[in-house]
DNA sequence: CTTTGTGCAAACGATTTGCAGGATG
DNA sequence: CATCCTGCAAATCGTTTGCACAAAG
C-alpha cells in the first residue's frame, strides 16, 4: 500500500464514523497505526511533537477518547497505572516481557481457544482476553 | 478456623516477610483478606475508617504497596483507571460484568488450560491470566 | 454559517512524598 | 534504643474541563 493509499484509508475510517478529519486527530490515529507498541498517551505526543508541534496534550487526550468510542482504538491494560492504546483491531492477546517490559501481540488463533461452557450458570460471556507474563527472547 | 486464628495466622504471615505487625498494616491486609470483592485504596480507607478512624490515607496506600511488594497482596487491572486490590494468591483469572461492573474469580481449574507451547520462540512464559467480560446473572 | 475541534490554563482525582513524632521489635 | 511506620499536608502525575477562538463540512 502506497503512503497515499494509506492516508485514503484513515480519512475514510474517521468518515465512516462520522468524524471529522482535522489534522490533529489524523496524526493521532495514523501514529497509533504506524506503531507495534502500545503506546501511552504522553508516548504518543512526544512522538507527534518530535519535529514540529502538532498537537496540545488536551487533543492528545480527546482524540483518544473519540476514537475510543468509535472503537477505531482500544485501550490496553498491562501493567499497573498505566493506560496503554492500540489500533489494531483484530482480536489478539498480549505477551509482556517482565524484565524488559516491551508488549509483544499474540494472535488469536496462537492460542487454543478456551473451553468457556458453564463457567458461571447465569453469567453470559462477550469476550475475553489473555495477557501473558514471562521473559522475551532478548532478556 | 477461629478469629483469634486468623488474627495469629495475619501476623505470622507479616512477621515471616520481615515486616512489623502494626495495628493500621493489620487491618488494611486483615481488611483485603476477609473481601471477596476487590476494592481500591480508596474502598479500604473507606471500610477501615468507618466505625472509628483506624488509618490515614497515605497509610492505606503504603500498606498496599509493601504487602505487594512481599507478594501478600496483589493489584488487578480489570477498568481502565483503577487499581484494585486481592489478597487472594491462588491462581485464578476474572469474570467481569460489563453492565453493573461486579467481579467474579473464576478458578484456575474452571478453564481448560491454553496451550501455551511454541508461541513465540524464544519466550518464555511465567503466567498468564483471563480476564472474561460479559453480563452477570443480575443484569 | 453551523457545528465540532483545538489550545491554553486551570481544575481534578488518585497516588506519592517530606518530614516530625510515635510505635515496634 | 535503633529502626521502621504513621499521619499530616504539600507535591506530583496523568487526565479532564471551561472557555474563547479556529477550522471543517
Amino acid at each position: 500500500m502506497t503512503m497515499q493509499q494509506q492516508r485514503e484509508e484513515i480519512i475514510r475510517a474517521l468518515k465512516a464514523k462520522g468524524l471529522r478529519v482535522t489534522p490533529q486527530r489524523f496524526a493521532v490515529y495514523a501514529n497509533l497505526l504506524h506503531r507495534c507498541d502500545h503506546p501511552t498517551a504522553e508516548d504518543i505526543l512526544q512522538d507527534l511533537n518530535r519535529v514540529a508541534p502538532t498537537s496540545s496534550q488536551a487533543t492528545v487526550y480527546s482524540s483518544l477518547q473519540t476514537l475510543r468510542q468509535v472503537n477505531l482504538v482500544r485501550e490496553v491494560l498491562l501493567e499497573e497505572g498505566v493506560r496503554r492504546y492500540d489500533a489494531n483491531l483484530k482480536p489478539h492477546h498480549h505477551f509482556r516481557c517482565q524484565y524488559c517490559g516491551t508488549i509483544a501481540d499474540i494472535a488469536w488463533q496462537a492460542l487454543a481457544h478456551l473451553d468457556l461452557k458453564n463457567l458461571k450458570s447465569g453469567w453470559q460471556i462477550q469476550d475475553y482476553e489473555v495477557t501473558i507474563h514471562g521473559r522475551c527472547d532478548r532478556c
